[in-house]
DNA sequence: TGGGTGGTGTGATAAATATCACAATTTAAT
DNA sequence: ATTAAATTGTGATATTTATCACACCACCCA
């Protein structure tokens, strides 16, 4: 398990005694890299707090199409899976472990337990809400209002954010996360590089466009 | 003023000294059909639970283009200004009076307070924010995947839900929502007209698509 | 009653993206 | 080293949506 100085590092606005109730309740998890945690519909019993590692959240369509909305680090938590309140919640989107992870699974009857207990839990999912609302709104930004090219741009940077200049990706890879094919996205590449945007490698290449 | 019995039909799970407190220190507004209620980058200094009439959230483009996202209902706050916690925030979206409304502003210094205080606030908070992200990610799963035909047909029975089956828009109304140009209403209302989906007056249509 | 005005219909064309086909290249495996 | 698999490049074509141009029609109103 963890230590409370690790949690109080991770969740730093807590109050003592969700430290120890966290301690008590919550199963520390892990994951490797490419693990499906949460599938589409699936039943939600437990919250999922990332200690370690990076998560991907992400919509599915009916005919197998993908598209990225945000990443979640350590130290925050899934929105989907922090349902008080609510039982018998079913996920509408997808999360996956991008790289080894680990995590805190909360089952929901502490979850609504520490909404009455903690103030600073509260605050906690509160912020949690908020934070991936505005994420959405982002998201619903680029896919309605831009072309592939800047929703391209877009999705380089938030993979720059998160981790570094280099971004190993295929292009296929870019593609389902942007629900569009593979060539399209080549394309694009080639033209950001033809714009010095970038310097290709195979399996990866490196941002190097200066901002503004 | 309100009444308090007026307000607990409105927010039924509420505590007794919520519904004072909000009498007390909550300022009762109206607004005209057509009016803005919140800009783009606007300031959010109080929080909107709607009493009366319906509002539209809505996102706007740099070039002026717009996508509609939800609407809000009495007895529902929005959540873009439930901004507990964050002050000086700025709000993404926008937010327009559909019919004549009337709603319930509170400072943030009592919304902050209230989280303190009524264990019902913070549920309504949580609550809200919940239902609102779930809503974006329907929006973002019909932008991202969906052609603009069943786009239209999505965005007309939310209409249809919230007003009835007639539908008292224009052409330019809707493709003004869906980020498109008239034309391509037009001619995809006319293709749904000829599969009996829908009977078009001027200025209106009515929904009469057999379910499944 | 005869213009406006706003709403709608529709063809022609352009632009963005999707899809298909296949070549070329790099890496991994034997 | 040689083959197989994965990745990338690129032309051709189809589909979807955007844009332009203009006709038509209903309704208000001076």
């Amino acid at each position: 398990m963890l230590s409370i100085e690790q949690l109080k590092n991770l969740f730093p606005d807590w109050e003592q005694g969700l430290y120890e109730s966290v301690l008590e309740h919550a199963e520390l998890k892990e994951a490797n890299a490419g693990e499906i945690l949460l599938k589409k519909g699936q039943n939600i019993k437990s919250a999922m707090l990332v200690v370690e590692g990076t998560i991907k959240l992400y919509q599915e369509d009916e005919d197998g199409g993908e598209y990225f909305m945000y990443h979640l680090n350590p130290g925050e938590a899934c929105a989907v899976t922090l349902v008080c309140n609510y039982h018998h919640e079913q996920s509408q989107v997808l999360a996956k472990a991008i790289t080894d992870i680990k995590f805190l699974a909360i089952p929901v009857t502490y979850m609504e337990k520490w909404l009455n207990e903690f103030k600073s839990w509260h605050y906690f999912v509160i912020k949690t809400y908020r934070s991936r609302y505005e994420e959405l709104l982002k998201t619903i930004h680029e896919v309605a209002f831009k072309n592939m090219d800047e929703r391209l741009e877009f999705y380089i940077k938030k993979q720059v954010d998160q981790f570094g200049v280099t971004v190993k990706l295929t292009h296929q890879e870019i593609a389902n996360d942007l629900n569009t094919s593979r060539e399209v996205i080549s394309r694009l590449l080639k033209k950001m590089e033809h714009n010095g945007w970038i310097k290709m490698n195979r399996n990866a290449f490196d941002w190097i466009k200066k901002q503004n």
